[in-house]
DNA sequence: AATTGTCCGTTGTTTTTCCAACAAAATGGC
DNA sequence: GCCATTTTGTTGGAAAAACAACGGACAATT
């Protein structure tokens, strides 16, 4: 077990700790309770069906958030990296079984603590408490936000509409017509829900036809 | 303006108010600054593009949250109905530009307070705001999950796998393999992103091979 | 009883996507 | 450089979905 000095590579990484400096994280890692754990490749930090009220954050490694479908098919959520918090919105919801299991696909360290004690304020009072309910809520609404997006990109019918809805919000997002995505094709295609020669086929007819430019993962929208 | 003594309906009706009582909202209300607004069907409650730093909280009528694309076709993410807060992630994201219209569909009357407000624990120290904290986080979070189920539902290839899994989703949220849908055959295709008749003859098939009975919006799984 | 409007199922045609297989290009060691 | 592997583009046939149009069932209204 890592002493609590040791993650401060951690606290400046980490948008949960926003306005938190070093020497008030240091208080506040014991007043949480975090408990440090290590992850094997293909081991799991949650399973589906389990009750939990901690909420996760990745410090190295690489975690699956997965979801198991009634016929057994799996499906990856999310890829969490280092930094991120996850499983929150679960412990908040408080809910009896957790409909996802959380993989560590590379080895992995996390740091676990009781979403309770986020909320309830501490004997010693301390105020970056209101700071951290306040990052918590953020860093919950902007995935609420992303989960949208994507809702407005794959509730549509064809592939051209679904890849041009995808391209025009990041275009928007990055406040520019020529950006990179963080998607190769298979990931893309996963992500609207196609068939990936499909995509690559709707991406030739758009270049074809003057709309994009495009070389692996760098895009150009032309008006 | 209605005094905060007339929303005693609101506050037993509404989850963001869980563990709170009728004396302690009233102190809430003034503590909060909540402010009342009515709207007429097909007024807006907010707009695309604009800033807000405000939680809504609908007390009758019925909102939609509606999303415009680049091509300008508009789509219902969400339909509100009272005792139901809106709008809450993007204004705890902090975002500049709400990237969504809040529309009434019908009169509507809506109360808005400041996420701020929430956040900092007023002077009188008022003991529920921890509580209004944590049901926040709740609804929030129940949000985003539901929004993952979503996800999980439309994520897949066949308009069969697409109506079975939302429907198994359904059963289990339930607890019964029979059960009440809330959409129609039009929302539930816009929901599920395919054509309506394309649905109705799915349902079909699926009746005609035994997996399950449905009249209407009453469905019954066999296993 | 007639009318209007909404919701739902059905059918046939057109269009699109999926699928499988292969080729070209890029990538990453060694 | 060279080989193995991964990623991407392309194509043709099979399958599925979208689309459009229609008719029946039902409820509310006049």
């Amino acid at each position: 077990m890592k002493k609590a000095e040791d993650y401060s590579l951690l606290i400046h990484l980490s948008p949960l700790f926003k306005g938190i400096s070093k020497e008030e994280s240091l208080q506040l890692f014991s007043c949480l309770e975090v408990r440090h754990h290590s992850y094997r490749k293909g081991n799991y930090v949650f399973l589906a069906g389990q009750h939990t009220t901690d909420i996760g954050l990745l410090y190295s490694g690489q975690l699956d958030i997965l979801q198991d479908d009634v016929w057994g098919n799996r499906r990856i959520l999310e890829r969490v990296t280092p930094g991120e918090m996850f499983a929150a919105a679960f412990s908040c919801a408080d809910i009896e079984r957790i409909p996802i299991s959380v993989r560590a696909t590379q080895p992995s360290e996390v740091l676990l603590f009781d979403y309770r004690r986020v909320l309830t304020t501490c004997s010693s009072a301390c105020q970056f408490h209101t700071q951290l309910i306040l990052n918590m809520l953020e860093l919950l609404s902007r995935k609420s936000i992303a989960m949208m997006e994507k809702i407005g990109n794959i509730t549509r019918h064809s592939t051209r509409e679904k890849v041009l809805s995808f391209l025009s919000q990041q275009a928007q997002l990055r406040q520019t017509q020529s950006f990179e995505i963080s998607f190769n094709r298979q990931e893309l295609a996963e992500y609207l829900a196609v068939d990936r020669s499909a995509l690559s086929t709707e991406l030739g007819r758009l270049r074809d036809e003057g709309v994009l430019r495009f070389s692996k993962n760098h895009f150009e929208l032309l008006s």
